[in-house]
DNA sequence: TATTAGCACTCGCAATAATTGAGTGCTAAC
DNA sequence: GTTAGCACTCAATTATTGCGAGTGCTAATA
């Protein structure tokens, strides 16, 4: 769909408009805003037919008008320019980074704040997930009786623990005769190739330890399948300041959304297209309590390989030159110091 | 401070009818509810006089009452009883918690799950903290290149990761062998006691090792001190079908409350008496944020040790009789269970 | 033909007024 | 000591009104 200059000038100014204020903008404001020199009743006429078109709405009749969904998605596609932060922000940001790369969970954590206190919105960030296929290393260690605690080393140097009951007792040396069978396996293949008939095949085990053996390989299997990266949140608060989230209700689907840690995560983590920054408006989310919201994430790699995911929620009122600047930059600084934490 | 028969009766009258409605109490409806056979009239003397005394006031002149903070204090102390749970409910509580304690962090949320679906408010679980006290094992894993996780594990089987940065790097095999030197120490003494000192009589040390071990004690003893032990929290929105909680500030006061987990996590932990069931109405909270809530909490303990505690928050207007006997049923629950996942 | 001034009309919002009703305190009688 | 009766209070609800920002349409203008 295609707009002649002036009704983009005039959406644009629209949105922009709206945006800042949440008021419903109406002709002579506007004509006194974008200076195109056109008066009130032409930009009437013109607003006519961008409601005809599907770009703005009334909420009541004899009000201004306000943006639709389309004219979000249209003024993301086609008006709006990822903009470069200035440079002040720019450097406190990174600072502020170098500050917080001694630990991964600390690094996400204040990635979240770092978003949170840019946007004014709430932000998600997804740690990177540890899985199947660059697991290095998996140390058991015994904690009581039969319980013991697996920990999962990957070649990025992330861990993740995994704690089992098994049949039967395992102490301090035991657990250690364990991990080194498992890490034996590790140098020759991955976790998941680990059958029962190449368990058997491994000299050095008593028959009470082959069985633990044979316990313990599902167990991991299964924990590192389930893909239960975790989520920091922050800046829930942020969003009750804005007057579309004085409604009880909307901060019960906004709470929700958060605490659904598993949903989260799968849809920021699902790829769409190749795009840096996607941004999701509305009902343009599959999530049904995501209907009135939108949100925009991106992802971070490692090596080239997309490790995890960042994000920011807001109304769909959102200011979305700010975030996908803001989103871009951080991204890059990402980048940069995930890969000086977890660097080969 | 004393009342007599009669005041006492209504007192609790007004405070049950309140608690159920949310609706300040007026003497017509409070002489058909409490059958003691008096007409409003007298009713509204005695209510005179409690208003006086300092139990009641009224929202504004010619309305019926409400319960103060003083109010509820003296029906928790002088009125209610903590009624044995319903034998359903009961056994219902007892299959969960069969269910759910394969796990400690399971065990945990699922407390929290059970507490807040029972009570309709917000429920807060305190996991145990991991101390220096009885840390029987630590192993040092090797992540990359200088970083390293150590896994503390407590007499009981519980499990801390702590992960840092060291001045060199550290393989599988060096890894190995600082645990075993730490856990040889420790078969001696305790972690806190572990002095410069001590470390250079230790004989089997290259100069390198002897660095590192200096560098990861302090690390470990540091990590110990700082009582973060993990707090899971259900139900924040349960709280929102309650009337005073409409406004949207009073919701920002709560999730501040319940975000700030160090706050929370200090204040459940402390002692105060030897109180099984502990009450906070309102402004008895030192926290300034909690100055509008009530908040009951209670402990769960391993051979009569102190391990965590858990607790529910909710409005003054609590229903103080059901929380308190939930409570109490859960901490018999939590016990059990606790001790049989975490037997020596 | 595109633009603009002018005008009657719409409708949400805020302020004001009128009404209702649940509840009180006080007094006098029981 | 208890209660019926009555005048009074005041929050909450509903109705009324005026205002103002905004619109659509029409006719005049460049």
């Amino acid at each position: 769909m295609e707009l002649n200059a002036r009704k983009k000038k005039i959406l644009e100014v629209i949105i922009r408009d709206y945006i800042n204020t949440a008021e419903p903008v109406g002709s002579r404001t506007l004509s006194k805003r974008c200076n195109l020199g056109i008066s009130p009743a032409t930009i009437r006429n013109e607003m006519a037919d961008l409601e005809e078109l599907g770009f703005l709405v009334q909420p009541h009749t004899s009000s201004g008008r306000i943006p639709t969904q389309q004219a979000y998605r249209y003024y993301v596609d086609e008006i709006m320019e990822i903009q470069k932060l200035e440079k002040m922000i720019r450097t406190d940001i990174h600072r502020g980074f170098l500050d917080h790369t001694t630990e991964l969970g600390l690094t996400m954590s204040h990635t979240a704040q770092v978003l949170s206190q840019l946007t004014n919105y709430t932000a998600v960030v997804l740690a990177p997930r540890v899985t199947n296929f660059n697991c290095k290393h998996v140390q058991i260690v015994s904690l009581i009786k039969n319980r013991v605690l697996m920990v999962v080393v990957t070649q990025e140097g992330m861990a993740k623990n995994i704690e089992v009951t098994l049949s039967h007792e395992v102490d301090t040396i035991l657990a250690l005769k364990l991990s080194n069978v498992i890490n034996g396996f590790l140098k020759n293949t991955v976790l998941s190739e680990m059958s029962s008939d190449l368990i058997d095949q491994i000299q050095e085990l008593s028959p009470a330890e082959s069985k633990l053996i044979h316990e313990i390989i599902p167990h991991l299997k299964k924990a590192l399948m389930e893909d239960a990266s975790e989520v920091h949140s922050t800046g829930l608060t942020n969003l009750f300041n804005y007057p579309e989230f004085s409604d009880v209700n909307k901060i019960k689907q906004l709470i929700n959304i958060v605490q659904e840690k598993q949903v989260l995560s799968e849809m920021m983590a699902s790829k769409d297209g190749n795009q840096v920054i996607r941004i999701k408006i509305g009902s343009e989310n599959d999530n049904e309590n995501l209907k009135d919201f939108s949100i925009i994430t991106s992802t971070y790699e490692l090596d080239g390989e997309m490790m995890g995911a960042f994000g920011v929620i807001g109304p769909t009122r959102m200011n979305y030159d700010n975030v996908s600047s803001v989103l871009n930059y951080i991204r890059n600084e990402l980048n940069l110091h995930i890969s000086n934490l977890l660097m080969k």
